[in-house]
DNA sequence: GAATATTATGCAAAAAAGTGCATAACAGGG
DNA sequence: CCCTGTTATGCACTTTTTTGCATAATATTC
């Protein structure tokens, strides 16, 4: 019940096109939230439906006309309600971990390679993640305090990064010594 | 499609009943996997109506008969080859972000509630997993590669615990700093 | 000139997850 | 004796997410 919720707070900040929200969702908003662009148009025909939304049509030339939309005061109230509304922590699940509780069938070379692979991807995250931070972010002080909120959203997507960077240093570490040790 | 592997490792380590796999996911295998009873019990028969599983009927006195499940050579065979298969991310799906984004629509000092509420939640989990670890993994170099694999699961849930309490204290100075400036 | 990427939208089906309800017996505290 | 907690299982319904498919025009690269 939640894609709502995050549509919501993303037309909240500025009036947006199905497409516009599905880029943002991959890159500022990557590490609040995750959709592809057919669960946001879905939702988007949807919420317009209930009200929470108002559709501005913007013809182009040579394009399918984008469709742009708007909080409407529904929508704030909704938005704004939910709000105060306590949240639960998300569910955990986790592949590479999953992997971990099977991982003595298969040879310790193959959870290195994963593993690997992991830290590569995540590196690649943490650069993004800073990248924004230098493009959005950099003079945290003198920002109002709705910048502010967004840029300790990032904040949390690169603490994480470097978490799990660190973490995976402790496995490679584990698993080069088993490695060692069975050759 | 990702319950069932879940699922399989942890049969993996050792055969056990829906009852005793509810308990192992909401407690070391919390950073690992969540899962409710009714979706393990639902996911244990179809998975032995698929062959992956065998079943034993335990009988007890006084109690509802205990089914322990293991797995079959197709299970194992199974989870064998996903483990060989590279894993993408998890999606990242986070209400506490998405306030963030839509935080200035109300009033600094209900953010707070909500951070302080998550801060607490989350040194908890944290305890919880430093005692796991006291218990189970407290000589790591002497115990068998299976075990020590599983405790670098774990180790990822401490230092995720540990990142998000550093990240609170950063929101809490922000929202304090916010709040005296608008008294 | 052909293949690929980008902008822009969406439907339909399948898989996965969440929620409410249900049963059954014992154990322990008040 | 009643209420609550623990062990032990599960069905049915609903919501959410994923995945495959589809269209249409321009711009860019090989």
């Amino acid at each position: 019940m939640s894609l709502k919720f995050a549509v919501l707070a993303a037309l909240h900040e500025q009036p947006a096109t199905g497409y516009d929200l599905t880029r943002n969702f991959r890159t500022r908003m990557a590490n609040v939230w995750n959709a592809s662009h057919q669960q946001i148009y879905r939702e988007l025909s949807k919420m317009t439906e209930e009200g929470l939304l108002e559709v501005e049509d913007v013809p182009q030339d040579s394009r399918p006309d984008r469709k742009l939309y708007r909080l409407s005061d529904a929508g704030i109230a909704d938005l704004a309600n939910w709000l105060t509304e306590s949240q639960g922590r998300p569910p955990t699940r986790d592949p590479l971990l999953v992997k971990l509780f099977g991982g003595d069938l298969v040879d310790p070379e193959s959870l290195m390679a994963e593993i690997t692979r992991q830290r590569q991807n995540w590196r690649q995250e943490l650069d993004r993640y800073r990248d924004i931070e230098a493009e959005y972010f950099s003079a945290p002080e003198q920002v109002p305090f709705r910048f502010r909120l967004q840029h300790l959203a990032l904040r949390k997507g690169i603490r994480s990064m470097e978490s799990n960077l660190a973490w995976a240093d402790e496995v490679v570490a584990v698993l080069n010594h088993e490695i060692k040790s069975r050759s």
